[in-house]
DNA sequence: CTTAGCACTCTCAGGAGCAGAGTGCTAAAA
DNA sequence: TTTTAGCACTCTGCTCCTGAGAGTGCTAAG
C-alpha cells in the first residue's frame, strides 16, 4: 500500500479527528475542532484540509455537509504513524496484576482469567487462544484404568496444559500391562510434539522403529487411540455484552452478525490466530480481519509464549472506533504478563 | 395461587390465542381468530370472552383497541392445563440421537454437545449444567508429579467427570512417597463424595481417624490441598444468537440485559439449577425465574441423572412466547437421552 | 496562504393528516 | 339468556411537511 506523504498539518488534523471521533462517536466538524482543540487554525482552513484528506481517502462524510469520520485507511495511518505509544498507567498495571494473584495458577485458569481481565480493563471483548494442541510437547503421560475396556489418558504438556482423553483399549489388558505400557510410552514419547507422536502412531514403520515391538502389540493400539487427537485450540472469550453500549451498534442486525461470528469458535480462532506472524503486536482495522460480520470491528492482538516454545494469542475485539493507544498498551502489557506467568509457574 | 375455574369456551379461546400469538408474535384480534380457527363463534362473541379473560388476568392489550396478548398468568394456565403433550416427531428424535453418535463419549463432550443439540433443534438457547462437583463421588484419584513442589491431581468421578487440579506439596516428597500416598488416598477416599472428603481433610480429628497417621504427615497436606476445591458447576451454553431473530427483541436494550445475565455463569447456574426439585420437567414463565434481565424469557428445564445418583440440569431459554409443547417434549426426550448415555458409557 | 461571510445541503424532530385495524357497546335476532 | 350484526370510537403507524440547526463549499478579501 502506497501511502502518499502527508504534510504535518494533515497529520495533525487527521490525528485530532480520530481522537475526537473516538470519544464522541459522532462526525467531527471543523467548528468542533476549533472549539475543542486550539490548533491555531480557523474553521475554514480546517475545512480545506479536511476536504484534502477526504480526497486522499482518509476521511469520509456520512452525508453531504455532515462532519468527517475517519476511514479504515485513515485509521491505518493513525495507528501506523500518528498515535504515540502510551505507557499504561500504574493503576492499570496493578489492575492486571491483581487479576492473576487471586486465581489459581493452572493453565486453564490463567487463560480464562486473562480473557476476563482484558475485557474488564478495555471495556471491549477479551479473547485468549490457547496454543495449538498439535504443536504442544508432551511432558508426561499417565494412563488410568476406568473399566475393562476404557482408560483415561492424562496428557501433561510442557506448557502446563492438561488434556484428558478417554481411550478404548483391547479388553484383555491387565493392570500390570497397563502400568508397563505407561512406562514405555513415557520413556519413548516425552519431549515430542503431539503432532509427531500422532504420525508415529499411525505409521507402522515408525511405530516399529520407536517401540521395537510387534505391530499387534497392545502398545500400538493404546498409542494410536490415545493420540488420535483433533487439532484443537481453545477459545476463551469474555465481555461480549460490552458491545451493546457502543452507539454504532444501536441496531440489532449489526450486533447480530457480530455475535453469530463470536459463537463460531473455530472461525473466531482462525481470525484471531497469529500463526502467520507469531511475534509482536498487531492491529487489524475493520474489514482487514477478513471476517464477514466483523467489518465494523477492529482487533488488537499479540502472541504470548508458553514453555516448549509455543505460542498462543490474546486479543481485544472492539469497534473500529476504539482507543487504539490504550488498547495496544493493554494488550502488550498483558501478553508480557502472561508469558512471564507461564515462565515461572509450574 | 388460586386459579378461578374457566368454562370450556374460555379455555378454548385462551388456547387459541396463545397458539396464534406464539406463531405471529402479534396481538391476536377477534377477527383473526374467526378467519383462522373456525371456532363456530362470531367475532363479537369472541370479543366478549376475550374481555372476560382480560378481566381475569389472562390476557392484556398493549394499547386500547389492539388485539390481545397472553399474560404470564395466561401462559401458566396454558402450560399447566391446556396444552396437549406432544410426542416428538421421529425426525426430531433422530436429530437428537445423531447429535451424539458422532462425538466422543467423554463427559465434557456430552455436555457441550447437548447444549448444541438443544439450541439447534429448539432455535432457542440451549443450556447444560454439570452436576455439582461437591456432590460428586470420587471413583479414582491419581497424583502425577510435575516438579519438586507441584503435583497434578487427577480426580475421576463416578459420573465420568474428570477434574484436574494443580496442587502444591511439601518439597521433600520422593516419588516413592507420592506413590504410596496415592495408594492410601485411593484406598481410603474412593466412594466418598468430595464434600465429605473436604470436611475430613480440614478436620484434624477426622483426618486422624481416617488415616491413622500423625497430623504432620505429608498425607494430610496433600489431601487438604487436593480437596480444597471450590463448589463449581460448569455451564455449557449455545445458541445465544438465536435471540436476535425474535421480533420481540428488536430493541437493543432488551437483548442487552439478557446477554449480561448469560455472561454471568454463576448467576445463570443459580437460575437454571433444579437443586430444589430435582426430578421431572419444569416450565418457568417470564418473571417466574426471578432473574433481573430475564423477565421476557421462559425456561424449560429438566434434571438428568449421572452415575453416583447425581443430578445435573438441562434447559432451553427462549422468549416467553415459545412453542411450549414442542420445547417441553424436546427437553424431556433429551434429558432421557443424556441420562441413558451416562448409564451406558464409561 | 488564511480567513470571514454566505448560500446551500442535508438531517432530525415534531406535528398534521389519513388509512387501517380492532375494540366496546347497543340493539336486534336466536 | 345468549349470540350476533352494526356502528362509533380509539389508537397505531405511515407519510408528508415544515422549520431549526449543523456543517459544508465557495468566493472574495485580508
Amino acid at each position: 500500500m502506497i501511502t502518499p506523504a502527508l504534510d504535518s498539518r494533515k497529520h495533525a488534523v487527521l490525528e485530532v479527528i480520530v481522537d475526537c471521533y473516538n470519544r464522541t462517536a459522532e462526525p467531527v466538524s471543523s467548528q468542533k475542532i476549533v472549539r475543542d482543540y486550539d490548533m491555531g487554525l480557523s474553521a475554514a482552513t480546517l475545512r480545506n484540509t479536511m476536504a484534502n484528506l477526504e480526497e486522499l481517502g482518509y476521511l469520509m462524510q456520512p452525508y453531504t455537509s455532515a462532519g468527517r469520520v475517519p476511514t479504515e485507511q485513515g485509521y491505518r495511518v493513525y495507528v501506523d504513524s500518528l498515535m504515540t505509544d502510551q505507557k499504561l498507567s500504574q493503576k492499570d498495571r496493578q489492575f492486571i496484576r491483581d487479576g492473576y494473584t487471586s486465581s489459581s495458577r493452572d493453565f486453564e485458569d490463567i487463560m480464562e482469567q486473562t480473557s476476563k481481565i482484558l475485557s474488564a480493563i478495555s471495556h471491549h471483548i477479551g479473547v485468549v487462544l490457547s496454543p495449538e494442541l498439535h504443536e504442544s510437547i508432551l511432558r508426561r503421560l499417565e494412563l488410568i484404568s476406568i473399566d475393562s475396556d476404557h482408560i483415561l489418558a492424562v496428557l501433561l504438556m510442557a506448557s502446563g496444559a492438561v488434556k484428558n482423553q478417554v481411550v478404548s483399549i483391547p479388553k484383555d489388558l491387565s493392570d500390570a500391562e497397563l502400568y508397563q505400557i505407561n512406562g514405555i510410552l513415557n520413556e519413548k514419547l516425552v519431549g515430542l510434539p503431539l503432532k509427531q507422536i500422532r504420525q508415529i502412531s499411525q505409521n507402522p514403520v515408525k511405530l516399529k522403529a520407536v517401540f521395537d515391538r510387534p505391530l499387534s502389540d497392545p502398545i500400538a493400539v493404546v498409542t494410536r487411540n490415545t493420540f488420535a487427537l483433533e487439532q484443537e485450540i481453545h477459545v476463551y472469550i469474555d465481555g461480549t455484552s460490552n458491545f451493546f453500549s457502543q452507539p454504532e451498534f444501536g441496531e440489532v442486525q449489526k450486533i447480530e452478525s457480530l455475535f453469530r461470528v463470536l459463537e463460531q469458535k473455530e472461525q473466531l480462532a482462525d481470525v484471531l490466530s497469529t500463526r502467520q506472524e507469531p511475534l509482536g503486536i498487531q492491529v487489524l482495522i475493520g474489514s482487514e480481519n477478513g471476517c464477514e460480520g466483523m467489518e465494523m470491528c477492529s482487533i488488537v492482538r499479540s502472541s504470548y509464549r508458553v514453555r516448549g516454545n509455543q505460542y498462543g494469542t490474546i486479543g481485544v475485539i472492539g469497534p473500529t472506533r476504539m482507543a487504539y493507544p490504550r488498547i495496544v498498551s493493554i494488550v502488550k502489557f498483558t501478553s508480557q504478563m502472561i508469558s512471564e506467568l507461564f515462565e515461572e509457574s509450574l
